[in-house]
RNA sequence: GGGCCAUUAGCUCAGCUGGUAGAGCAACUGACUCUUAAUCAGUAGGCCGCAGGUUCGAAUCCUGUAUGGCCCA
């Protein structure tokens, strides 16, 4: 406990002292800041609008004392503005808000508008209410939070003091209800799935482990909404959505958080060719909405949002620029090219190949791009392309190497799903653990009949990212997983 | 996984070839009735990330380690 800390508790036993409550119930809140700056903008210098009773509340930005007045700055949600006290306010409350209303406090303000005689839209305080002391002071004004591990561990005081950090996340709460709108304007219907799951599957990834005390076993935590989605088209949903956390076991990086929110959508009696069009609108929609345009710059470099998309099949991407037939050629010609960029895959299967090959040459791609076509051994939840089986009807939606989207034609067909889940089996036996796993009861839904079913997944986190030219993942989730400050050896987090 | 960088007061940072740890802001005391990075005078505040080593002596040099960041795979 520092000694800053230690006398701030000191002084509200004093607050105390003199009756007033450093921590009372509720105030009576009637303006938003940002609505003040809009409604007396008018106000001239020195201009001053009694007739205008106004109450807000915020946290104490900054104090300037000035003798026998007071200047503070008041920040809410929508903004700041400048309040001002003086002895008009009564002896004994200009004293107490002189002593001991500092920044970092909470307060409530009773009063009018004016304009100062230096132009700053001003709350005069005709009355004012202490409503929560701080006994921790902010980062300085001047230079704020920069420290990167303080504004993650810390994201509370990031959001206080780099507004906009603060506006960042409300972008992102606001792109979500906007995708919200769209899908429920589109038919869908909000769902939910289990993220505590026996089996798990949906995407090609390692999955977390839990135990589950009461039947003794382990779990995993959901590593996609798919499986379960689709148990909801077998039930006779038309078109189902879920917007959730899914998790997944591996590294973390610039675009990669253990835990990350994605939408997928489900609909039947649709193909990818539908999901294309949906994806198309949804994302440039959300794009336009928060940026203006469906052009942006993102972190220094255009891209172009407008519709509609670039196709490229993935066979014939990879074949122009590496001079490999991932349909044709044999595995040597796949591991020739591959050891030769240094990216030879850890499990030497042809999927694993495809995928190495793919990461090779995802990074030319810039504007939004629809990939299509994958082979069949790297989708084994998509359904066979109608003309050529080797390949999926499939897509993924590319935008500066980063994958956006994924979406393929639902493989409903339950011999040729079984056969999928084999092989994949296969793959897990010899050690791949991002292999999917059987799923029989998945299996024995699709064989009671699935109908024909378009499916949609985005990444929330990467539109975001997008939308608010945010550099890294950690911006855009407001708890990043980072590592714990301090443990002690029972595992108990130790304060400071 | 590899490389580079950072870690000093609540925050942002100085601290040179090793010689008793500094500033600004914040905090605390006081002055000031239109300030806005307010100003002015004063006070207090440090396990120099952690652990070893070298040395008469380490924030500084060396090794290890922790956490974070950036780049690469």
């Amino acid at each position: 406990m520092d000694e800053i800390r230690s006398n701030k508790i000191k002084e509200i036993e004093e607050i105390r002292k003199l009756g007033v409550n450093p921590y009372p119930y509720a105030f009576d809140v009637k303006d938003k800041i940002s609505q003040i700056r809009e409604r007396f903008n008018n106000l001239t210098n020195g201009q001053k609008d009694e007739s205008a009773s106004l109450s807000i509340a915020g946290r104490v930005m900054a104090v300037r004392y000035q003798g026998k007045s007071i200047f503070f700055v008041v920040q809410d949600s929508t903004g700041q503005i400048q309040g001002y006290l003086n002895v008009s306010v009564g002896t004994d409350k200009f004293e107490f808000f002189k002593d001991h209303i500092k920044v970092g406090d909470f307060v409530g303000i009773k009063g009018f508008p004016f304009r100062s005689h230096t132009g700053e839209l001003t709350v005069f305080a005709a009355d004012y209410q202490l409503l929560s002391k701080a006994i921790r002071t902010l980062p300085e004004k001047w230079h704020g939070l920069t420290d990167k591990e303080k504004i993650y561990r810390q994201r509370y005081v990031d959001m206080t003091v780099n507004r906009e950090s603060f506006n960042r996340f409300k972008s992102r709460y606001e792109i979500i209800r906007m995708i919200r709108e769209f899908m429920n304007d589109e038919g869908f219907i909000e769902v939910e799935t289990p993220i505590l799951q026996f089996v798990t599957g949906g995407a090609t990834a390692r999955p977390f482990i839990t135990h589950l005390n009461a039947l003794d076993i382990d779990m995993y935590l959901k590593i996609a909404h798919e499986l379960y989605l689709k148990r909801y088209i077998v039930g006779g949903f038309d078109a189902v959505y879920e917007i959730g956390k899914c998790f997944r076991n591996e590294g973390i990086d610039y675009k990669h958080n253990p835990e990350f929110t994605m939408i997928e959508c489900y609909r039947a009696y649709v193909d990818y060719n539908y999901m294309m069009d949906l994806t198309e609108r949804l994302v440039s929609y959300v794009i336009e909405k928060v940026n203006g345009t469906t052009k942006i710059e993102y972190q220094g470099k255009p891209v172009d949002f407008s519709r509609p998309w670039k196709r490229v099949k993935m066979r014939d991407y990879i074949k122009d620029h590496l001079g490999v037939d991932i349909l044709e050629d044999p595995d040597d010609k796949m591991i020739k090219i591959l050891k030769d960029h240094d990216a030879l895959p850890e499990i030497m299967e042809r999927g694993h190949y495809i995928e190495k090959l793919w990461d090779l040459v995802e990074d030319t791609i810039t504007n939004p791009t629809f990939l299509l076509e994958h082979p069949v051994e790297i989708s084994p939840l998509a359904k066979r392309h109608r003309e050529d089986p080797r390949v999926t009807e499939r897509f993924e939606v590319i935008v500066l190497g980063n994958e956006l989207a994924n979406a393929f034609s639902e493989l409903n067909d339950p011999v040729d799903q079984r056969e999928r889940f084999e092989a994949q089996a296969a793959l897990r036996n010899s050690g791949d653990k991002e292999a999917q796993m059987m799923d029989f009861d998945f299996l024995r839904a699709i064989e009671y009949g699935m109908p024909p079913t378009g499916g949609l997944g985005i990444g929330i986190d990467r539109l975001v990212m997008f939308a608010t030219n945010a550099a890294t993942i950690k911006d855009v989730i407001a708890f990043p997983l980072i590592k714990p400050e301090n443990f002690d050896k029972s595992g108990m987090e130790i304060e400071e």
